[in-house]
Formats: structure tokens, C-alpha cells, sequence
DNA sequence: GTTGGCACTTCGAAGGGTCGAGTGCCAAAT
DNA sequence: ATTTGGCACTCGACCCTTCGAAGTGCCAAC
């Protein structure tokens, strides 16, 4: 093949042949496609553009004599410039603004509505995060009256979190307004070595006050730069793990760990998403794990102060037509109902 | 077999199979009985034997021709009565009071170190959740610096969460006062019904206070009841899957969902859970779904006024002797180091 | 109650044959 | 220069058979 550009039959080609091994897994032969053309060109030709739509890496076949079957190249084609946004039945409108009525979670709280309806409505896992956007504007110190000492700090745009603990030696109230004003002196706090850092400063000096202040300072610090912090709600595991290309044990095991941890799922998640149009990862560019097999359909939401992030996973022969459109209306209704 | 009570020899049969099943997984047949004997009694012997114990329950073969292998009620006797606890050598102990020098969790949070530690020493699935006993004792409310109103509360014991909002109208520093009065008015609040009756009656009274404690009474009420609330940390999900019982993929996939959702597990855990020794919770004990097929040795840890629960998830055919011990331990460094 | 002996059962791996789907390529047609 | 029909070929899926290994059940003898 000389030119790299894709004539109008190539594109065609390989739009049908992703569509339909979507639909039905399994490799896609010349007859197959050669029915959906309805009787135009026969199946030799349509056997020599799959030729070169291989030798240009979007199509693939297992062995000789199987159908072909789309890369991750194809896949990413079509994801970029072949199929068209699919417009969401107002059934499915509806249900998407029946489930977000419901009460909308706490600050910090992955929202709770969100992956159950999406699970159902995609028919894949879902996936739901937030992280708070880690820059602490404003703090309180609370005595509360059994003697316990309370945290509570702001960050960016109003999420709050909150750390207490007993504090040694039973500081009076004075003790207590005089590290909450050290603290809010020292904002804002950027980072968690930034709190550290001044958490050593402030061991220097004396006073019941600065020793709030060093283990207040130290806990915010903890808590900023855990990175396993982020709440993560999945649902819908079934679906994934009943895909055709999960059926082998060594698939999935692996997807076993990455459902138990989290972590990497929310990693993936976080990286994945954009604001705005649901994006598409697929496959491997997911990174070399257990995702290397599966796709992502992900949206970041912005508002009230946090990154919240809305994401369907799947594999990676997903319908990924009918998940963008979803997955976007989804995170759009979401940043509305702010 | 008129006798119900097991002799000598069937203890030390029953006792060797199970071990030899669980750390060979598949049936274990009569010669290989015979060996682990010495050749003080026949093959022909230690059949029959055999049979008695399969007519009383604790034994079954897979098809005629296959060695024996434990039943659930053959397990449940070995766990109650045949097995010695093990005594954990120096270098587990060191291991294990190592990774708990680590900074400790914030409360209601499950503590980021156990799991870990415990899944690798294990080398199982390692799990830990954390409960608060769910009994509002103390309520604390603050106006923070941009308006935002925090609401304290602390659960028996002195496990505090939080749940903030923006309150409607701005109300002053006299109404918050007057809420957190009224508040502690209605102190102990024992479960989600009674916030919400509380919540009832405060609606029909009018002014700003009120309105605040309507709110604050939703919110705890609403953090009372969410059962989804338990922290809950996984970790080495990749032993239990690599098992051989789990090789299929219909057994492994329940598996997904079940570490996926966590809910079921972080259930059986704390169902199966006690305080002091270890508790060993086997296959269908666990109840109908997906952890039917699988065992739980899992301890409760009291102290800083919440539920803190430790445990170990593998297939039924787990090594009882070692996990017990482990996990008990475990349990006792947890809580001395409170 | 215990033992040796022996026929029997069952599983699982290995081998081999057939079938269907689908390709690759070539020479002819447009 | 592209498209087409034709045809040999390839590969996996499925089914059947065979064969050996492991281990039992039972009986008669001790």
C-alpha cells in the first residue's frame, strides 16, 4: 500500500468490521461484510482492501483462515474518525435524571448514584472517583467538649476534610484559638511536603499551642499525600467478567487484583478523563497492567471544588459509540445539577 | 458405623487428610496415608477406615477411584477439635510488630497497614474493615470562616465523623449556637429512625436554628444507615485467585464481583469475626453467594471506641493451623497497641 | 479386626479424523 | 489498473477412541 490515507471503502470496511466484531466477538470474514454491502462488491475485493487495511496495522487476523478482527489501531481510528456520536433515546435521558434526583453525596464522597445506574444503563463496569483538589485554603480547630481536638480544613473551592485526636497534656481553649491562628497563617498550603515543612519549623518553638499546630500540620500532610485516599465505588464487575475475552482464567485473574486494589483502576480513571466529551482510552495505552486489556470510557466532572470522575470500563472490543455518548451525558447532567 | 464418637485412628486419618489435601490440593488416597504412617497398618485397613468416616459425614471422594477429600463438616471437626494451634516462630512476630510501627490510621479509617503485612505473611487474601458502633453520644457545630457549616459528631467511644454543607439563608452566629443547643438536646441518638423522627418534629418548628438542625439531623441520620459506609481494605487478591479451586471461570467470577462490590465480604467479615482468638468462618457457613466456596479467619479488635475487624480470605482448603495463629495474633498486637 | 489380592471404575491426556469457515493467490474479465 | 471467480490450502473446533495411572470395593484368608 503507497498512499496512507483511507480511501472511502477502507473507512467503510473497517467501520463495519469493528462494529460487528463488537457485537458479536469473534473475527469478521469478506462474506460477513460482503452481505452488509448488500451485493456491491464481492468478497475477493473486499478480501484484498482487508489486506491492506492489516498490512497498515488497523486489522488483524489470529491465523490464517479466521475472519479479521481490529487492533487497538483500528479501534483508535474509529474511536477518533469513523463512528459517529450516537444520540441518546430520551428512555434513556430520563433514566440517567431519575437516578441523579436522588440524594447527592458528601463532599469527599464518590457519588453514591452514579455507578449503580451507570452499570445497568452500559452494561459494563462503572466507576466513580473523587479527589479533592489538594490545596488547603482555610482551616478550624475545635475543641470538642469531651476533649478531643478537631481538624477541619478546606480545600480548594469547599471540599472539607477532618482529622481529630486526643491531644497530650489537655490544652485549654486559649491554647486552642492560638494554634488555629498559627495555622491560618500559614495558608495556603500547597503540598504535603510544604506542611511537613513547616510542621518542623513549628516544632522549635515551645507551648502547648505549637504542639497542636506540628501534629495538626503533620496530619493534614498525611493525608494530603496518601495517594490511596481517593474514594472509589465500582459496580457492575459482572459484566466485565463475563465477556468472551474473560473467559480464560488468566485473564481473569488478573482483573481479579485490579477490582480488589482499586488503586490502579483509579490511577487509570484519573488519567483517562478530560472535562468536557467522555475520552476513550483503549487497551495498552491504559499502561502495561491488568488494564492492558480493557478500555476506558471516562469523563472528569468539575465543581464544588473536587475532581469527581465518572468512567465505564470494558473490554476493549466495547460498544464504544453507544458508552461516549452515554458517559458524556452522564458527567454533563452531573456538572449541571451543581 | 453404629459409634458416633470417633476413635484414634480415625482422628489421626481425618487429621492427615485434611492437612495433606490442603497443602497438595486433590483427593489423597490410601497408599499415600499408609506412608505418612510408617507401615504400622495396611492400605486395606485405612480404607475402611475411611469409609466410616465418609458414612459419618467428614469424608467424600469425587468419583469412585479418586483418593478422599473433606467434607465442610470434616474442615469444621478438624478446625473445632484435630488441629494444635501453631506456634508462631520469632521471625513471623518480628514481621508482624514491624509493620505496625507505622503511623496508625486516622479513626474510622482501616488501618492502611494490616492488610498488606498480613496478605504477604498469609499468602492469602488479607482484609480489614472498620465499623463505628453507630451511637451519636457528642454533636459539635461550627461556622467555618466562608459560611460553610460543619457538623461533628462523635460515635460511642470517641470515633468522630463529619459532614459539611452550606447552609441556606446564612444564618448567624446565634442560630448555629442555638442549633448545637438544641441538638445536644436530643443526645444519645441511637440509630438512623430516631435522628429522622427527631428530624420530623424539628420541621415544624420555625427559624433559622431549627432549619440547621433539620439539616444536621438528615445528615447524620443518613451517615447512620448507609451500610456502605465500612471502610474496607483488600489486599492480595491475587493468592486466592491463583488457587486451583478457582481456576474455573465460574467460580472465579463471582470472585470479581464479590472483592468488586465489597459489601458481601466486609459483611461475612464482621458476621464471622469475634474478639480474642480467631474465628474460622468455612465455605457455606458464610452464607449462600459468592463466598460460598470460600473460608474466612477473621478477628474483631475493640478499642478506640469503634469495631476495627482482621481477617483472611482463601478457599476452604486452607491451612487452618497456620492462618488461626496468624491472624489471632495479629489481633492482640492490634489491640496491646492501642 | 486386619490383611493381601484382584477386578473394576473413572479421569485425563494423547492421537487422529472430519467439518466448516475463511483465506491467499492467480488468471481472466472489465 | 482494478475487480472478479475459482480453487487449493490452512487452521481451529469438535468428536471419537485408546490407553495408562490412580485408587477403590470386596472377598476370602489370616
Amino acid at each position: 500500500m503507497t498512499e496512507s490515507q483511507l480511501d472511502e471503502r477502507h473507512r467503510r470496511i473497517l467501520t463495519f468490521v469493528v462494529e460487528r466484531h463488537v457485537s458479536r466477538a469473534g473475527p469478521v470474514g469478506s462474506q460477513t461484510i460482503r452481505a452488509a454491502y448488500h451485493l456491491s462488491i464481492s468478497p475477493a475485493t473486499i478480501r484484498s482492501a482487508m489486506q491492506q487495511l492489516e498490512e497498515m496495522g488497523y486489522l488483524d487476523h489470529p491465523h490464517t483462515s479466521a475472519g479479521r478482527v481490529p487492533t487497538e489501531a483500528g479501534f483508535r481510528l474509529y474511536v477518533d474518525e469513523l463512528m459517529k456520536p450516537e444520540p441518546l433515546g430520551s428512555a434513556v435521558r430520563r433514566a440517567v435524571n431519575e437516578a441523579l434526583t436522588a440524594s447527592p453525596p458528601e463532599a469527599e464522597e464518590a457519588d453514591p448514584r452514579v455507578p449503580g445506574m451507570l452499570a445497568r444503563m452500559a452494561r459494563q463496569l462503572a466507576v466513580v472517583a473523587v479527589s479533592g483538589a489538594r490545596v488547603i485554603e482555610g482551616a478550624d480547630l475545635v475543641l470538642l467538649d469531651d476533649g478531643l481536638l478537631l481538624l477541619a480544613w478546606r480545600e480548594t473551592g469547599s471540599v472539607v476534610a477532618t482529622s481529630s485526636w486526643m491531644p497530650a497534656g489537655a490544652p485549654g481553649a486559649a491554647d486552642v484559638r492560638r494554634a488555629e491562628a498559627a495555622i491560618r497563617g500559614l495558608l495556603p498550603i500547597r503540598s504535603a511536603v510544604e506542611a511537613r515543612a513547616h510542621a518542623v519549623r513549628a516544632r522549635r518553638e515551645p507551648g502547648a499551642a505549637m504542639a497542636i499546630v506540628v501534629e495538626a500540620l503533620e496530619r493534614a500532610a498525611a493525608r494530603l499525600e496518601s495517594e490511596g485516599r481517593t474514594d472509589v465505588r465500582i459496580e457492575g464487575a459482572d459484566h466485565i467478567a463475563s465477556q468472551p475475552e474473560f473467559q480464560s482464567p488468566d485473564r481473569l485473574r488478573p482483573l481479579v487484583s485490579l477490582l480488589a486494589e482499586r488503586e490502579p483502576l483509579a490511577r487509570a480513571l484519573e488519567a483517562g478523563a478530560g472535562p468536557g466529551r467522555a475520552k476513550v482510552s483503549i487497551g495498552s495505552e491504559n499502561g502495561p497492567g491488568a488494564m492492558r486489556h480493557c478500555s476506558l470510557v471516562a469523563v472528569r466532572v468539575e465543581g464544588r471544588g473536587m475532581h469527581r470522575f465518572v468512567g465505564v470500563m470494558g473490554p476493549v472490543r466495547m460498544p464504544y459509540r453507544r458508552i461516549v455518548s452515554l458517559v458524556t451525558y452522564v458527567g454533563e447532567r452531573l456538572s449541571e445539577s451543581e
